[in-house]
DNA sequence: CGGTATCCCCGGCGATACTG
DNA sequence: CAGTATCGCCGGGGATACCG
């Protein structure tokens, strides 16, 4: 076995690097807020409480997997509040929280860079594409 | 057959607002900052030009195909700039570009949010995981 | 040095059917 | 009404090997 091999050595800085980067709120952030259903479920909330049945329809295409799922993420994070009201058909509303309503402005400053820039990306996208030769 | 279904209604409806989701700007710049490479590598940037090779080292985990891939797909965007000098070993260095800049102020606001708010999530997994029953 | 091309595998997304 | 359980598929991610 001898001397330890630099894959192996790659290997280790790399479940370390991995380590690192899971760590990071940064991250952290972004794989939240990055999902396909976030952001429309906190900018749906974001008018005030809602039921379940009535954020499924505002979203439309979402399956009750995906919205049960990014709303028990949501609340495990202390972003949403789900408040179940025991009557006979049972109702339940979900409602941003203080930390959640936080996020907001975040949300907002994205959306505004992306309104006022997209269309240069988009610009630059096109020329990407269409450049098959010469500079 | 006669009427249409209200799954094909359903199908219909959903068609549209994938498309419409495809094309939110915001929904865009989410599924670009959201890669797990991406703010690595404009953060990377952000303190100057670099070379390939620099790149790989310092992120360090990632594999030359996905470096390849993150850079190509920023440079797609406008928001990086590959220039090539063709020495004898070639050289080729990566910069951010105007564009590519404007976008830190707000990868800092997010970053910002998440090292200001990221203990009370993980606060508030905690105690939503170690809940097991009772209120 | 700076990539490209290929393969494989895993995880996540969505659809469906069913329950309290 | 508000979910939960299960299945299947598809695509992206990483490792590896190889070119200019």
């Amino acid at each position: 076995m001898a001397t330890r091999t630099a894959a192996q050595m790659r290997e280790q800085a790399k479940v370390e690097y991995d380590a690192y980067l899971a760590a990071c709120p940064s991250r952290q952030l972004l794989d939240r807020i990055s999902d396909k259903w976030v952001g429309l479920v906190l900018s749906a909330l974001a008018g005030g409480p809602l039921r379940y049945g009535e954020l499924g329809r505002i979203i439309a295409g979402v399956s009750p997997k995906m919205l049960t799922q990014t709303l028990r993420g949501l609340e495990r994070d202390g972003l949403v509040e789900r408040r179940v009201t025991p009557t006979v058909p049972v109702r339940v509303d979900y409602e941003l929280t203080e930390l959640g309503r936080s996020l907001l402005p975040v949300m907002r400053a994205i959306k505004s860079w992306a309104e006022q820039h997209m269309d240069l990306v988009n610009a630059a996208r096109a020329e990407y594409d269409a450049a098959p030769a010469t500079a």
